[in-house]
DNA sequence: GTATGAGTTCGAGTCGGCTCGAAGTCAAAC
DNA sequence: GTTTGACTTCGAGCCGACTCGAACTCATAC
């Protein structure tokens, strides 16, 4: 840790370089989102590191991919205990990991019965139409879910 | 259409055979989102055919990969009106196709960053714990997400 | 000095898609 | 005949993650 100064960056700054809205910054500092306590400056407004961007570009991600909102808080309360907390750290990650997996396959899933059914009425162009009113419900085998009773 | 009996089920066994919860199928029936309106036995309970079944198959992976019921419901109605609808169809459709591949896209971008870090945790398992404190925002540049103004 | 624009706090509202519960009907099993 | 269980309708409630608006404070530009 040199004596560099570190950028400081405005509330509005933070926004346009994460995509997110001021009030979501702010909704994410009261959800306890941040491994620090959010700094103010003399006016009582806050100022963001780069590190801090950089942590919500992750928190960003995590979130896209549907991580809920406590999960993202333990993750940051864990970094925020600092060493030993490693191994839960990574435990979170990784669950999440197989989720997103689960969710990519599922889409996969998905994407295969919605292109079946383009390729059917892609073909359809091409023919009379008189096979069009069975198109909607053919397509690969559907599934049926599994039962959560 | 031969004199084939059609199978008759009830709201009950097309819940299992969906798995979507009796509920859930009732609150279909009023967003309108079934092709034909349901039908109703002599004591007025709703009776479904297995070409309803398939259509509700496709109707639940087309939500599971994120498609509105509004969606879907407009899907319904250009079946309803027949022949002449194929194009519009085709249309939802290929609009959805597009969706779920830029989710799949953007959940292996996330992906690319939560196995970059699970890598970094897993590879700190075998060192000493001295670099476990910038493990959290480590990690593989994170775009700025694109602003909505 | 005042207008502008960016920040602050707070609490309430929105959204989609279920999910639940109450109160009642009905058919078959016993 | 009564009990069970699956059905009916209706409207209300819930969930997470924002999203918005009002009322206010500041600092700088002009």
């Amino acid at each position: 840790m040199t004596a560099a100064a570190e950028t400081m960056l405005s509330i509005g700054e933070v926004s346009a370089l994460t995509g997110l809205t001021t009030h979501t910054l702010r909704f994410y500092e009261q959800e306890g989102l941040f491994v620090e306590a959010v700094r103010r400056n003399a006016a009582g407004r806050r100022v963001f590191t780069e590190q801090e961007v950089g942590w919500l570009r992750v928190c960003a991600k995590l979130r896209s991919s549907g991580m809920p909102l406590p999960d993202i808080r333990r993750y940051a309360e864990l970094v925020r205990k600092g060493a030993g907390t490693e191994t839960a750290r990574f435990d979170i990650l990784r669950r999440h990991e197989a989720r997103v997996q689960q969710q990519v396959a599922d889409l996969q899933e998905a994407l295969n019965v919605i292109q079946a059914k383009v390729a059917l009425y892609a073909d359809h162009d091409h023919l009379a139409a008189g096979s069009a009113d069975t198109l909607w419900r053919d397509g690969p085998a559907c599934t049926p879910a599994r039962q959560v009773p």
